[in-house]
DNA sequence: CTCTTTGCGTACCGTACGGTACGGTTCTGC
DNA sequence: GCAGAACCGTACCGTACGGTACGCAAAGAG
């Protein structure tokens, strides 16, 4: 999935150096230290630029969203057999990469700044947010569940519950303490792995399922 | 539990009404909203008393999560015999308070609030929002499973780790999505229901979690 | 070589904020 | 009824932001 055809502004390279500064403000400082005599700056380009290429300070915001977004493309899995085992390495691989996803620096850093904005803006950054860097990263998990479910590996009927379930299981509250300020979890693998278990206990179609349920719950 | 003996500031009525008010342009208007002007324009009160009652701004922020927190007492449930069908009840009360006051606009407003600030002050006002909100509700529900815990009707080791499992699968990514400035559900009770049914399939003793799995999965 | 575009650096403007100072008014203790 | 504290309303200050304007250098087009 390349060139999505319309809707994606793309950016020159200047332009992506300069929102590559920018985001790197954000993260070092935080909203407060976005700004566009500061931008400009960092980034050895003139305030007029900036208004020139991205409108108002409102737009900068987006552009920054839209450009972290095209810098994580999420690579499609080919359609290979699935097997239990395999099904379970990849729902935990997929655990894996959402945990560090969520706890990096610019996702946080990004997030941070959307929530704030959402009390004056209608929540623009945050469905940008949310259309542009969740829904690949949902994308992938769902079309995997839905395979393991064509593979009779996992049962349910609707696959973005399920998938809303494994979510929950992966992340808890651990996204909203990030955004707090809390640091990330010492052990992203021990949680992934531990999700993926309650996960497939509760979804899964592997007699293993029962002997699974005592494990988990068990030590 | 009453007063907490010490650690407790309490602020006089006309302060309480000062930061009602505060809370009121927070969650109208977001933090832009939450000058100390504005603030003693709506409080028919003085700058100069805000700083001489609160400090600086930071502190007014401070004061309004302890105020919030201050209106907002669990109820101490009596440690009644449990059943299974009442800590099913339980249980899916807790889901349903907590979804409720996740939802609520005073704590988006100041989980927004919080979220902000949490890049520059070292997430002060983080950790004060989680300590005075988040661990009455923790406490509540720990204590309630490990009530069902010694009545048998639970199996754990960790009783934190099950609270975070029972967590993630009532709130999922509910309540980031909520700050971002996506609408709640349509359906808490629905959501509650369905959380404590996993849980219970994945933590619960009664032989009815393998009919409770099928019918969990299944339907 | 010249014209035009692009963009950098800087200075500037209006505004709005956090915080302080002050005069006048109400409340409280005696 | 009086002194002192508490407090309100307003004016004020310094600062820093978003956004605009201008002068000038570099680069590509003809």
């Amino acid at each position: 999935m390349r060139p999505d055809s319309a809707e994606m502004p793309e950016f020159s390279p200047r332009q992506n150096a300069v929102l590559e500064q920018a985001l790197r403000l954000l993260v070092q400082g935080g909203e407060k230290a976005l700004t566009t005599s500061g931008l400009a700056r960092a980034a050895n380009c003139s305030k007029e630029s900036l208004y020139k290429w991205f409108g108002d300070r409102d737009g900068l915001l987006s552009a920054m969203i839209a450009y972290q977004a095209s810098k994580v493309r999420t690579h499609e899995r080919p359609g290979e057999r699935l097997t239990a085992d395999l099904l379970r390495d990849h729902l935990e691989l997929f655990a894996r990469d959402l945990l560090e996803v969520l706890a990096g620096d610019v996702s946080l850093a990004l997030n941070r700044l959307a929530v704030g904005q959402s009390s004056r803006d209608g929540s623009k950054l945050g469905k940008l947010l949310l259309e542009h860097g969740r829904r690949q990263i949902d994308r992938r998990a769902i079309a995997l569940i839905e395979q393991g479910k064509r593979a009779g590996l996992l049962r349910f009927d609707n696959a973005d519950a399920a998938y809303h379930t494994l979510y929950g299981l992966i992340v808890s509250d651990l996204h909203v303490r990030m955004l707090l300020g809390e640091p990330g979890l010492k052990d992203n693998a021990r949680q992934a792995q531990k999700a993926v278990d309650a996960f497939l206990t509760l979804h899964g179609t592997q007699k293993q399922s029962a002997d699974a349920l005592s494990a988990f719950a068990g030590r």
